[in-house]
Order: structure tokens, then C-alpha cells, then sequence
DNA sequence: CCCTTTGCCGTACACTGTATTGGTGGATAC
DNA sequence: GTATCCACCAATACAGTGTACGGCAAAGGG
């Protein structure tokens, strides 16, 4: 069976899932596909546009969310499904909003939740939009690399448990300590641990209101 | 005249200010130095520890900001000497959100952000300010993010213009031709050609907006 | 039968971060 | 004065990276 590109970047996403960013190399895609590491550039042009493959293969699934009649049905969807789509695949926040989504399922996504804001009474013209659309994106992007950057750090917090104790925990203590950041030492200390998810729900909730009401 | 941990951060940022973080390592940052490349494992731990140094130098910078009266006001300085920073040190937009911001510069502008979302009436209780803290920084991150790419693309398709006139160029009218993205597509047409500073101050003040509660 | 051309394949290059080894100068002990 | 040790620094070495490029075999044309 032949090669494709979409052969090629099912398993570069395969590899990055399991080892991330920085463990996938063409050699190793090239590996787990049974072939010599340049076969992959007579289907690819180099490894950025691998990568923009990888994104667009995700913005597919992205893509998949069933429409909503509702503008901001959809648009809630489209971010849910995006942030879905983060942490299931990490290397995705590492690459959104990092180059431009050019690719047709990221244009698909893009017109959809434009198409949808547009649809907003608050939206008039079509600055609004591109305003709106700013905004909205700037959150996502922002919001979901927030939260993969909190999760890897409490993974290897839990993991390399050994350097947490050592240097890690006691530097952040010991900064705590000094009271010049009383605000923070607050949020660390009495800050409950609020659901992941139902915070992002609310976040985002809080930019619609902010786009439709003012 | 003896090396330190400052000396380095700096000598990296000025070469990632020139060429890049691809641009950046280990052996230019020695030779910009004018010494050998494993001198500087003397002061640093490895490269991700000198790229936490370059980061919070930056958030130095930015703490810089006169403290304002009002909270509203304070955000805003905040935001807007981020983007600032961003600007002038555009792969400073590629580490925001990474990791963690735990450098002491890092947390003081987290803590002025914090103590001043904190002075809203909107914020009540500890769990509005850690949600109100993460819209807004989530939004800060992708917004500077967004912009920075959109900044790089626009030099680039202007530097390369034989690339973007073979491919890309012809690439985005085809998929645009094709109907699929008539938002998208009005968009690109239509849409004013709009201030950024101008786009990025509407769309703060409309998340600030949202947490509000206005 | 020979020549040309076309596609395929692996080698080779320049470069990365960093562990490790070897050497060298200066201070201290006898 | 000589020997020993130690701190410091330089260079080398290794395992890996993305990808340019040269060689080779098969196919087609005269």
C-alpha cells in the first residue's frame, strides 16, 4: 500500500500524541510508516508543512460538530470541541494560533464560527465581526493553552516528584513567604480546585456576554 | 569582566530579538559572549532554564508600569505594555503560556494583575478572581499570540512574494472561489485593513466587559 | 544495442543540546 | 623547593535533528 499524505500525518499525530512535540522526528515517523526518512519529502514539502497537516487533520474532527440553529449554541460548540480536541491531542495547543489556519477543514471551522457571530444581533458590520472574531479566537487559543500547560506541569509535578521537592516547591514557598505577592499566595493556598472544564464553560460565557453586551 | 546568569539572558535576547528562537543556541549565545559554549552549563541548567531566564527578564520590563488608581486602569497598563513587550520580542509570544510564569518578575506582574482584578466589584469571592484571571490572561496570550503570527505572516508573504504568488496566494483565492467560506471570504475582501493596537484595546475592554458584568 | 531520461533510494552535511574527558594554573602541605 | 591536590576551563565526543544531493537502476527512444 502506497504512501498519502494522510497516511503520513495519522502517524506523525500518532507518535505526537505519545511522545509530544519534541519526540517526533522525520526519522521516527518515517520508522513506524516502514520506509527510509526521505521517502517522506516526495509526499511533503518539509516539516512545517507536515505539521499544518497534522493541524488540519484535527480541525477535521473539530469540523465534525453538528450545527446548531442557535448563533451561540454554535459558537459554544465549536469551542468546546476545540478544547476537546487539545486535550486530546497536546501538541495541538503548541501549534494553534502559531501560524495561520490555512488549511480547508481550519477554513471550515473559521467560516462556521464566523458565519455564526455574524449571526449575533451585537454584530453589525463587518468590522464588528472581525472584532468579535479577534476577540473570540484570542480567548480560545489563550484559554486552551492555559489549561494543556497547567496539565503537563501537574503531570510532571506528580511524576518527577523527587525535583519538585527539591527545588521546585521550596522556591515557590519560600516566594510565597516573602509577602510581596499576597494576592497569589491567596489563589495558591485558599484557591479551591475548580473544574477545568466548567471554568473554561464560564470564561467562555463571560467574552460572549462581553461581545454581545456592549 | 566575569559572566552571569543576566549576562546570558541578555546576550539570548538579543539574538532571539535578531533571528529568532530557531535562530537560537547554545554555541551563538557563547560566541556572541566570546567564550566556550559549555561555560555557560556553569550558570544555567540547560537550555529551557536560560529560555525561563530570557522570559522573566522580559516580564521585568513589564512590571515596569506606573501602578494606576484605579483597577481598570491598572489592567490595561498591564495588557497593553505585554503586547508591547511582544512586539518588541516576538518570540516572547512564543513562550507566553508555555510554561508556567514562575520567575519573581513574572509573579510581581501576576500579582499586580491579580490584586487589581481583585479590586472589582464584579470579583467577589476567590473563585471570581481566579476565573476572572484566567479570561484575561487566557485572552491576553492568544490575542498577543494572534497578532504576532499575523505580523510574521504579512513581513514574510511581503519578503517571499515569489512563494506567495506560486503558491499560497492562488491557494487562498481557489479555496475562496470555491464558495464554501463566504464569510471568511467577505472578510478578506471587505474587511478594512484595521488598527491593531485599536482592535487589540476594543477587544480587551470587551473581555474586561464580560467580567464585569456589564 | 546504446543513449537518455526519469524516478527512487540512501548517504552525507551542517547543526543541535549536552556528558565527559583531559589539561593547566594556582594554592597548599611537607 | 618540590609534590600534591583541587578548581577551573577548553575541547572533544555522542546521539540526534532536518534535508540537499549524488548515485543507481529501470524504462523508453533512436
Amino acid at each position: 500500500m502506497p504512501l498519502s499524505r494522510e497516511k503520513i500525518a495519522a502517524a506523525a499525530i500518532r507518535l505526537a500524541d505519545a511522545d509530544g512535540l519534541d519526540g517526533l522526528s522525520i526519522r521516527k515517523i518515517a520508522k513506524e510508516l516502514g520506509v527510509g526518512p526521505m521517502r517522506l519529502y516526495d509526499y511533503v514539502l518539509n516539516k512545517a508543512e507536515l505539521l499544518d497537516l497534522m493541524v488540519d487533520a484535527v480541525y477535521a474532527r473539530i469540523a465534525e460538530v453538528d450545527k446548531q440553529p442557535e448563533w451561540r449554541a454554535t459558537v459554544l460548540a465549536i469551542a468546546h470541541a476545540t478544547r476537546r480536541a487539545a486535550l486530546d491531542h497536546e501538541w495541538f495547543s503548541d501549534l494553534l494560533g502559531a501560524r495561520p489556519h490555512l488549511g480547508p477543514h481550519a477554513l471550515a471551522v473559521g467560516e462556521a464560527t464566523a458565519a455564526a457571530l455574524s449571526r449575533s444581533p451585537a454584530v453589525r458590520g463587518i468590522d464588528d465581526l472581525q472584532r468579535a472574531l479577534g476577540a473570540l479566537n484570542g480567548f480560545l487559543i489563550g484559554a486552551v493553552r492555559r489549561e494543556v500547560t497547567e496539565r503537563r506541569t501537574a503531570r510532571s509535578t506528580g511524576t518527577d516528584e523527587a525535583a519538585w521537592q527539591a527545588s521546585l516547591g521550596p522556591y515557590l514557598t519560600r516566594m510565597l513567604n516573602t509577602g510581596r505577592y499576597p494576592t497569589i499566595a491567596r489563589l495558591v493556598i485558599d484557591g479551591a480546585h475548580l473544574d477545568a472544564e466548567e471554568t473554561f464553560s464560564h470564561n467562555l460565557t463571560t467574552v460572549l456576554d462581553g461581545i454581545t453586551g456592549a
